[in-house]
DNA sequence: TCGCTATGTAAAACATACTTTACATAATGT
DNA sequence: ACATTATGTAAAGTATGTTTTACATAGCGA
């Protein structure tokens, strides 16, 4: 799975703390996803993808 | 969180034994799931849209 | 140089997703 | 009545996502 999360939080202009207290969860959890360590939960990426205005797809890609 | 995958199984005219077996995951998941006892995880999710090729969103609808 | 901001990172604890095994129920066909 | 198929359900174990706390580093302005 790969993500352009730092693409679209460059394009909001925010931090990582500004964009993990926007959407409740912790810097290290937006920390850990940009840095691919981890997949969010379903959950998460929807809210990403409300907070963004954008689908989850937009933001993730899956290669099988 | 809601979704339809019922609707989506059933419009593939399958059981849920025959779509957990073709997603690599077991009966139980999707049972799970489909009662809505838990959300899938993102990966999960990319795999059934794939599946039933449409998007997370035609699946899964976040209420916020 | 000093202090501040943004980011990387790691360990422990906790929550959720998923598997395995197993049993229950309801519907169907013989 | 019996066997078969599809679904519901539950407990124990493993894997993954998230928080909390804490420390490290690099860049930048005073």
């Amino acid at each position: 799975m790969k993500n352009n999360m730092k693409v679209w939080r460059a394009k909001n202009n925010l931090t990582q703390e500004e964009l993990a207290k926007k959407l409740s969860v912790t810097r290290q959890t937006i920390n850990a996803i940009e840095r691919e360590k981890y997949d969010p939960s379903l959950e998460l990426a929807f809210r990403l993808a409300f907070f963004f205005e954008c689908t989850i797809e937009d933001i993730f890609t899956y290669e099988k």
